[in-house]
DNA sequence: TCAAAAGTGTTATCCTTACACCCATGT
DNA sequence: ACATGGGTGTAAGGATAACACTTTTGA
């Protein structure tokens, strides 16, 4: 910032017409035995949040404090998720918001704060296929999008929506795709088949509505943050966030399945963390769950300062 | 939205204490024969970037005016880079900046509009590995890093910071990798090298000061912006934005290499391009440049319809 | 003829995938 | 004994990397 730091910047109309309000909104991620859940307010439908404002040190900061002070809860690991200006927001004042996603574990519950945790898969039942394809797949969304396909004013725009809802919910003998959780959840709002999508519009349409809604464009939100984990578990080690000190191998891999809505080949996963040399033994086995003791791991923090996971697609060049 | 849209957010302050400017600020990219480059404003020191106004529809279409009315360019693809609170302001009002980075070709100049490419390597003359290591770095960046983690307190900070010079700028037989352009920024402004760092505070230390500086915090942008390219180009086919509608095998591996500043292998790159059918031939040859001809390919958007580019790296159990 | 760029093969190696199988403990 | 989870081995297939080599043009 020299002598003229934003200088170049000269809004043409008055200086009310480019305040904002900014509000920070968190996707708080965990694990537990009844699987992965958010952490939420309202009776399960919003996420906390409030706006920043300017006793807050930075975004972050304020972030965490919105978040403590409403669900009691302290964050470790915390990045940006995306930022949008509300849509069809019309009025005096507009309001942009900055979504976050933390990774924490669901600790001993302290204070007599107001604090949820809500299941993923209740508000996205299609995206857990741990146990096989839901049928809701089938039997409600896959008929909904084909009506919607149809609905099409030409056959072009026909297609183009068939091949839209097969990539995206791996219809006819596509493969599943569990990364594709926003693409999913706006698909569906586009298709006027999710309760967000058609409540403001005083629903002309019949309300199907699979999944348990949100406030606002919070379960949009919730579904970027899903997203984003499920593709940063693959190539960075964030899964031990969510992890107790010191875990078994199949915990965590229970863990990332739990995320990835997915089931995992088991000795192809433990070769696979044992190669990337992500985890050491404690020495010490776990108090035995119905079978065999298991060794005890716990993450190896060194790994975070390896600079590792460089991951080149490209075909260098011998330098 | 719903009748109580909002109402979970109530803040303690005032009202006026949640308001906020925010900024709008573009890397616009593009190569052309002379290597990457980025829009600029201002004698090439400047983002083009403005307020978010009330009259904008949308974050990105705000962005699109700003950028066409500073420039005279107009945007093609557009994604959000990052959002964050100036640091070290402090006053009546926080401003909040929105990044985004576009990808466009450099057209045929119309207007008369003040419209600067400025070289990726002019702001960072370390990043272009094209010809072999750039002596910048043993000779000037390299040395001063030594100087600053040798100024830590402690040992332990002392190693930690040679290991984190090391790892970011491949010192030590480390492999160089393209993608930590960001890293390697923020490393040398910490470390008080580049000139952002040292001019708020009237430069106590003498400033060595490689690369071209920029207004305010925009050579920072500028790095998310070639590290997020350098990281994308390798999973989604985004090059192509920045290619004619025509071109050969050879124009686009170059296109490639000025982004990822090294060279790519010939035989292999083309093999990658052909077998996941990013392109097709248009039948022609080129106009040749000083040897064979060259057969001519065009982008196949179909690929954009394909839902390709899964990407799983978990090793699955079979369903 | 030579330089420059366009193209084609071939091989070794690594990583992923799939699957088969044995081990240790509690009931 | 057997169910449950812990844990190891291996072989096939595909992707990647490294490099050698031929072809076609213009100067």
């Amino acid at each position: 910032m020299g002598e003229q730091p934003k200088g170049i910047k000269k809004s043409k109309t008055g200086r009310k017409a480019s305040d904002v309000k900014a509000d920070l909104i968190a996707v708080v991620a965990a694990v537990n035995n009844s699987g992965p859940c958010v952490l939420t307010v309202e009776q399960e439908a919003a996420l906390p949040s409030g706006p920043f404002e300017l006793a807050h040190r930075s975004l972050q900061s304020g972030l965490r404090d919105w978040v403590e002070q409403q669900t009691g809860h302290s964050l470790g690991y915390i990045e940006q998720l995306y930022t949008f200006a509300d849509r069809d927001r019309i009025g005096a004042e507009r309001v942009i918001s900055i979504s976050y996603l933390a990774l924490t574990r669901e600790e001993e519950v302290t204070g007599a704060t107001r604090r949820c945790w809500g299941s993923w898969y209740d508000y996205f039942p299609w995206e857990d296929h741990r146990s096989g394809t839901p049928p809701i797949i089938r039997e409600v969304l896959r008929p909904r999008l084909m009506e919607w396909a149809d609905g099409a004013a030409d056959t072009a725009t026909r297609l183009e929506r068939q091949r839209r809802a097969a990539v995206a919910f791996g219809l006819d003998e596509r493969a599943w795709n569990e990364e594709l959780a926003l693409q999913r959840y706006e698909l569906l709002f586009e298709a006027g088949i999710v309760e967000e999508a058609t409540r403001d519009r005083r629903s002309t349409e019949l309300a199907s509505v699979p999944g348990r809604p949100m406030v606002a464009d919070h379960r949009r939100i919730l579904a970027t943050g899903i997203a984003r984990l499920r593709s940063k578990i693959k190539y960075r080690p964030v899964v031990f966030e969510l992890m107790p000190p010191v875990f078994t191998l199949l915990q965590l891999q229970r863990t990332v399945e739990a995320l990835a809505g997915r089931l995992i080949n088991k000795p192809n996963f433990r070769r696979l963390i044992e190669q990337q040399e992500l985890v050491e033994e404690t020495g010490e086995t776990s108090v035995d769950t119905g079978g065999r003791p298991a060794k005890l791991y716990r993450f190896r923090h060194a790994v975070l300062n390896e600079g590792a996971m460089a991951g080149t697609k490209l075909p260098l060049a011998r330098p």
